[in-house]
DNA sequence: GAGCACTGC
């Protein structure tokens, strides 16, 4: 008789019909979860754990997985009283699907209402209230919420979780945090020195929450990583504990030699594991979408000449640009005498678990951000994986039961692996955490103590564009009201710009769409089999004018369909067809309604903001102008030899193949535009060094990442006060000086 | 004629 161990330990029957579920009592119910969680490892140190949070205003908590740190701790500190006072518990987390998932466990767990004394608030979903006590959140989201209040005072407790993860939002946090707690424990010893400008814009709180303030503020760190030493000593030597995990054993095997084709080896794996080992499915972890669709075609291939009871082998892929329903497949399970292999991205890392796999394949590769502070540019690069990644890779191996890793490199290449990943915040472009930690009062960005610090140059870079944006004054202070507004919005500062400029040239209703369509992930899905069939339906929204307008288009007929079938069909049938529309137009149905929800955020917020907002109909000609005049620094000249080079660095660039100018090459006639991250992608692939260009290029053609002018334009008088043309060569001499000023 | 890892406000 098969039978599984669930996740509390009790042992049932999965065949037999006698223990199917059960409709169960609220006590039993009750019961059950009570059991459950004092089976967690983290119960039998909850007296400890919460005498520890007393004692010491800031904890490292180390937790390995399934120890139930995330959903207990909260609690056992609510019941310890650390919400006296009217504090409240705040636990941040990267991802919003674990803020979501996490708080809806706890509710249930406290037989409360999901909203009341717990709570979650993600982007464009709130579910707290008044009551709240205990609040899941995403960590951008606290970190917007400190703009308004900076003491953050309605918090007596904040938990960050999974800060080994170090994204980019949580180093900003922990910097803050830090702070935070400076300031409130002088505030609380009656020696207030808080920054002045906290004061000024949370005056009204002030008064409100002189109470709380003067409690201390507790801050917890929660890693997965065995490796506290670097939490711990960034807040002055506070004190680490260990939570035991919950995980079964994973036998880790080594290749013996160095395999030359990691695509290969990985082929070669997966079928030794499907024709040896016992049943269980296999995750395969690659490094991108190109990689698991040709990998895909390789195992169906070799399949098919496998004896027919051999070939009970399914397939599926998994990465993010991935159409949810398809994404959805990997979580059935296979029928029986079926084994699953799943071809997946980092996204199985972490973002998604699925149940099932007993084998996990790691060819030791990722693909990853990097930045170049020289040249501006972020692009993505494949590199090894840290040790610290490579465990948490094989421990997907042993969520249900032991498992067998295979790393696809010898055991020696593992020992000279990093211990853990570079931060994201030492891989990417700063512009938006400088324009953040602006608005926080935080001028000496460089001198700000990030538990590891940024490239100087990279830091220097972004204070340029801020400045060039008009963000920053001379004395890098945020500037009234330009950066002011910037830093409101959750956008890429130069798409605010762009929507500031917009709402000076009467297009903002468009360029609302504009940047809400460029702040989403690919708008267009075209499966690899109907690329014909794609080209001539994206076609119909191309506008020779760019690919902004482009997705203007896209944009306006989505909504325009789905407006037409609301008065029809309601509501929610029209949502429903909007998603059949969607996929017959080969657009991606996720991404649209992102960008749908991002465009009524921003609008509110722009709205708020007294922007003035009206539409330019079809005359795209002042739209144009001012993505030219936020993206300057894209700015580009055409060379007599047809390629372009960038104004700003000299280099080399092409124009994107999926871009609809892409033939078009501008000549002579109206202006066009392209998305400037496809061709950020080509211009890293043409890296140009030394020469830096001179403006005055005869025969040049002036182009923008966003706009081109002909000759006889460039000449003509475009009027009035606003000339973009002028204004970006102004910026791009101006950057010029500035960057060899710095060198 | 080429390709975008993963998050987040």
């Amino acid at each position: 008789m098969p039978s599984m161990a669930t996740k509390d330990g009790t042992r049932f029957n999965s065949n037999h019909p006698q223990f199917k579920p059960k409709v169960i009592n609220g006590d039993q119910k009750r019961q059950k979860i009570e059991k459950q969680r004092r089976s967690l490892p983290i119960a039998s140190v909850e007296k400890r754990l919460v005498e520890e949070v007393r004692k010491n205003d800031t904890l490292i908590i180390v937790g390995e997985t399934g120890s139930g740190k995330t959903t207990q701790l909260p609690q056992y500190l609510y019941n310890g009283g650390f919400c006296h006072n009217g504090g409240i518990i705040g636990i941040t987390q990267p991802r919003r699907v674990a803020a979501v998932t996490v708080a809806k466990r706890v509710a249930e767990e406290c037989g409360v209402e999901l909203g009341q004394k717990v709570g979650y608030s993600i982007r464009f979903e709130d579910k707290t209230s008044m009551s709240t006590k205990i609040k899941y959140m995403t960590d951008g989201l606290l970190l917007r919420e400190a703009l308004l209040d900076p003491c953050l005072s309605r918090y007596s407790v904040i938990v960050v979780d999974e800060a080994h993860e170090r994204t980019v939002q949580t180093d900003v946090l922990l910097g803050l945090l830090k702070a935070v707690q400076k300031n409130r424990s002088q505030i609380s010893n009656g020696s207030s020195n808080i920054h002045d400008h906290v004061k000024k814009s949370n005056n009204v709180k002030e008064e409100h929450n002189e109470v709380r303030k003067s409690n201390p503020f507790k801050l917890i760190i929660m890693s997965a990583s065995l490796d506290a030493r670097g939490f711990s000593e960034y807040f002055g030597g506070a004190k680490a504990v260990h939570v035991l995990g919950r995980q079964f054993p994973v036998d880790i095997l080594y290749t013996a030699q160095p395999e030359t084709d990691c695509l290969d080896a990985a082929l070669v794996t997966i079928f030794q594991i499907h024709l040896e080992e016992g049943p269980g499915d296999i995750l395969v972890f690659l490094s991108g979408q190109e990689e698991i669709e040709s990998i895909e075609g390789l195992v169906r291939e070799n399949l098919k000449k496998l004896p027919e009871t051999n070939q009970k082998l399914l397939i599926f892929p998994l990465f993010s640009s991935l159409p949810s329903e398809k994404q959805l497949k990997v979580f059935t399970p296979a029928p029986v005498g079926f084994r699953k292999v799943i071809l997946a991205t980092n996204i199985a890392e972490t973002s998604v678990t699925i149940p099932g796999v007993k084998y996990v394949i790691d060819p030791g590769l990722v693909k990853v951000r990097s930045y170049c502070p020289d040249t501006g540019i972020e692009s993505l690069i494949v590199v090894k994986t840290s040790k610290a990644q490579a465990l948490q890779r094989s421990g997907r191996a042993g969520r249900e039961g032991p498992g067998k890793c295979y790393r696809l490199y010898p055991e020696s290449r593992f020992e000279g692996l990093a211990d853990s990943t570079v931060p994201e915040i030492k891989r990417c472009n700063l512009s938006n955490v400088i324009l953040q930690l602006s608005a926080l009062g935080v001028d000496d960005i460089i001198g700000f103590d990030f538990m590891e610090k940024p490239d100087r140059m990279a830091v220097i870079r972004s204070l340029e564009l801020l400045y060039l944006l008009g963000a920053l004054t001379d004395e890098k202070k945020l500037s009234d009201p330009i950066g002011h507004q910037m830093a409101r919005l959750p956008l890429e500062p130069n798409d605010s710009k762009a929507l500031i400029l917009a709402s000076q040239f009467d297009c903002l209703e468009e360029m609302l769409i504009v940047v809400s369509m460029l702040s989403v992930e690919s708008i267009f899905y075209v499966p690899r089999d109907k690329l014909e069939e794609s080209r001539t339906v994206i076609k119909s929204f191309s506008s020779p004018e760019g690919d902004h307008v482009t997705l203007v288009n896209v944009y306006r007929a989505s909504i325009e369909y789905l407006e037409k079938n609301r008065t029809e069909n309601g509501n929610e049938k029209a949502e429903k067809n909007l998603r059949k529309w969607c996929k017959d137009n080969f657009i991606n149905s996720r991404s649209l309604k992102h960008a749908r929800d991002i465009y009524s955020q921003i609008r509110e917020n722009v709205e708020r903001m007294g922007l003035k907002i009206s539409s330019c109909g079809d005359d795209m000609l002042q739209l144009r102008r001012c993505l030219a005049a936020s993206y300057f620094l894209n700015a580009a000249l055409k060379q007599p030899d047809g390629t372009y080079r960038v104004l700003a660095n000299g280099q080399i660039a092409e124009i994107h193949p999926t871009s609809v100018i892409r033939r078009a090459k501008p000549e002579a006639g109206p202006s066009m535009l392209c998305l400037e991250r496809q061709l950020e992608l080509i211009q890293m692939l043409k890296l140009m060094t030394g020469r830096r260009l001179g403006i005055n290029n005869p025969g040049a053609h002036i182009i923008g990442f966003f706009i081109f002018l002909s000759k006889e334009q460039e000449s003509a008088q475009i009027g009035g006060a606003y000339d973009p043309l002028k204004l970006y060569v102004e910026h791009v001499i101006m950057n010029k000086r500035l960057v060899f000023s710095l060198f």
